[in-house]
RNA sequence: GCGCCCGUAGCUCAGUUGGACAGAGCGGCGGACUUCUAAUCCGCGGGUCGGGGGUUCGAAUCCCUCCGGGCGUGCCA
């Protein structure tokens, strides 16, 4: 598609200096319904320096844009100018684009750019709750689409190892815990710790008081607090990591903040050393802008540091190890001032690389009445409802498709993915309300309607392959396939989506793609058959299903789902 | 109070960066399984694009203002 489209361009442009334009150019889009044409080019932009309609430009350029070996029609309608491609050569482009992987479809060539992403980056004094998937699909779907096009990734899981929670939870469990519960269930355990501490610490200061020496104690490298400290981040991680296996979620670097506690004190020392700090109120901060904007604090009147300080620490030691090009924070959008405020650290600084770093923020999820609070203990952990996701598809599964091999393996891929695919589904700053109902509707655009058009061309590929027939070759014409305009349209508009996703770093583009995609397919496939039609017909139409399968795969596998040979 | 984000069909959302008649899914109603999977498909109904101004040949999209909701706003993360 791509590649027409640049045809398309170059003689627009040549066509254009004709007619007296200059060095101009226009760029060619998709249509807005596929009535119109294969592609559109606008003449708006035109108007100006040509001095003339838009409608009358469109018309003087459609009648100098002739058909060629590519473009089989142009029409000027209003300002707009529609080509009809040839549809041979757009299919054998789709097609075979798609079926050799040739980039966009397939991956791009390395282009030497780092990008780093932070993403998931729990807090593991806290449970895995729902609310932290949308860190974690939306980053590891980034990290995928990057990759994709050629970027050098690095996916670091930044874990909140340290801070005051922890003195929080160690006082709690001095005072309240039980050990062997904390091994047996740690992540539950030390819910069940936080929420008491909070519940009690108004009623209690000497509560507060004691978890805030404990946290200096840890900061100050007490051996015995040292020790409760690690046993309890080892429990909770090994709990974490169950999780990011069922969704299949990898990092290159997991390092907690609590790596970074060494080279605190050379981290103030830098910003300090920079001339742009100040004590205020025994506090050290960095001032920036005017008026209210709040203050950056490094340390806090205690002595004790900051997720700010932190930060700083972590991304000083990533630019040195990485020399990134980007630097991607995936981080709710309540911790905008936080990031703003980071950024400004930097360039204050007078760091040329500041402007690199960017916090790509979502929405939060939200419950009918109000937000989560892992403090007061009102949380969904992620596990449940996945495992729920997975029983409601078991059940479906029964009821439609009872000799299925594998069932539990589909049923953990479809329930899984229904789940992952509904966080991915609109755009990542809106919030989301939290509807276990709605996350459980498997009808329409979601997870399992596309995983079901995967498995609907699996079974026709599974019964061409039994009976022996090929897909057609590249040296056959498609032309065969012409009443299956809308699945190559759907198929070639991969690019666009692709690159959307990149710009906006926006993995619903990836998500609606699949939709569109398997809305074609399965329209397609309900009106027309691919086997047992006329030799040739069958092994046109199987090229489609090829392609199809292919393309829905690696799209689906970008946002991170599996796509099943049967459901 | 101030700052940022959101507001499109009953509900959940798209809307290709200012352009062709505002589109999907869910829910509702009505149809389609002896034929490669009906977790599907097809049709119908449903909208002063939160309100009001402005910029423009052209605004859901840009600017101003008001309203509603959310988030943040010095020692949490």
């Amino acid at each position: 598609m791509e590649e027409l489209r640049r045809h398309l361009e170059k003689k627009a442009r040549e066509a254009l200096e004709e007619m007296g334009a200059g060095e101009v150019s226009l760029s060619a889009e998709a249509p807005r319904d596929l009535a119109f044409g294969d592609a559109a080019l606008a003449c708006f932009p035109l108007a100006r320096t040509m001095k003339k309609s838009p409608a009358a430009i469109a018309a003087e350029l459609a009648s100098r844009l002739g058909p060629d070996e590519l473009v089989e029609k142009v029409e000027a309608a209003g300002p707009y100018v529609n080509v009809r491609f040839r549809f041979s050569a757009m299919a054998r482009s789709v097609l075979l684009g798609v079926l050799e992987g040739r980039p966009p479809y397939g991956p791009f060539p390395a282009r030497g750019k780092t990008v780093v992403i932070d993403y998931s980056s729990p807090n593991i004094a806290k449970p895995f709750s729902v609310g932290l998937i949308r860190t974690t699909v939306i980053g590891a779907a980034l990290y995928r689409i990057y990759r994709h096009a050629g970027w050098k990734a690095v996916g670091v899981n930044h874990l909140g190892d340290w801070g005051s929670q922890f003195g929080k939870v160690l006082a709690a469990l001095e005072r309240w815990g039980d050990r062997e519960e904390l091994r047996r269930n740690p992540i539950r355990h030390t819910l069940e710790l936080y929420v008491r501490y909070h519940r009690e610490e108004e009623k209690d200061p000497a509560l507060a008081e004691r978890a805030r020496e404990i946290f200096r104690k840890l900061e100050e490298g007490d051996p015995g607090i040292r020790a409760l400290w690690k046993e309890i981040t080892d429990l909770s991680l090994g709990e974490f990591q169950k999780t990011y296996d069922r969704l299949g979620i990898t990092f290159d670097l997991v390092q907690g903040e609590s790596f970074y506690e060494p080279y605190l004190e050379e981290t103030i020392q830098k910003v300090v050393e920079a001339g742009i700090t100040e004590v205020s109120q025994g506090a050290l901060v960095v001032r920036l802008g005017e008026g209210d904007e709040p203050p950056c604090l490094l340390r806090k009147s205690d002595g004790t540091t900051l997720y700010l300080t932190r930060d700083l620490a972590a991304v000083f030691h990533r630019w040195e190890k990485f020399h990134f090009d980007q630097c991607l924070y995936v981080v709710g959008g309540e911790q905008k001032l936080h990031f703003r405020q980071l950024k400004g650290v930097l360039q204050k600084m007078g760091l040329e690389w500041w402007d690199r770093i960017e916090h790509v923020a979502f929405g939060l999820i939200r419950f009918k009445d109000g937000r989560m609070s892992t403090r007061h203990g009102k949380v969904v952990f992620l596990d449940e409802v996945l495992d729920k996701a997975v029983e409601k598809v078991r059940e479906i599964i029964q009821e439609k498709n009872p000799d299925l091999e594998n069932k539990e393996r589909v049923a953990e891929a479809v329930g899984v993915g229904a789940v992952v695919f509904n966080d991915l589904k609109n755009s990542r700053i809106k919030d989301v309300r939290f509807d276990l109902e709605e996350m459980l509707n498997f009808e329409g655009e979601t997870g399992p309607y596309v995983q079901y058009a995967g498995a609907r061309l699996s079974g026709i590929l599974r019964n061409a392959a039994a009976r022996g027939l090929e897909p057609a070759g590249p040296e056959e014409d498609p032309g065969l396939l012409a009443d299956a305009r809308e699945v190559i349209h759907a198929l070639g508009s991969w690019g666009d989506s692709l690159g959307r996703a990149l710009k906006e770093d926006e993995p619903s583009q990836v998500t609606g793609y699949t939709v569109r995609l398997a809305r074609s397919i399965h329209s397609y496939l309900h009106d027309h058959r691919v086997l047992g039609e006329e030799e040739a017909l069958s092994r046109a139409r199987l090229l489609l299903v090829a392609a199809a399968r292919t393309q829905l795969e690696r799209a689906l596998g970008l946002i991170g789902l599996a796509c099943p040979e049967e459901m």
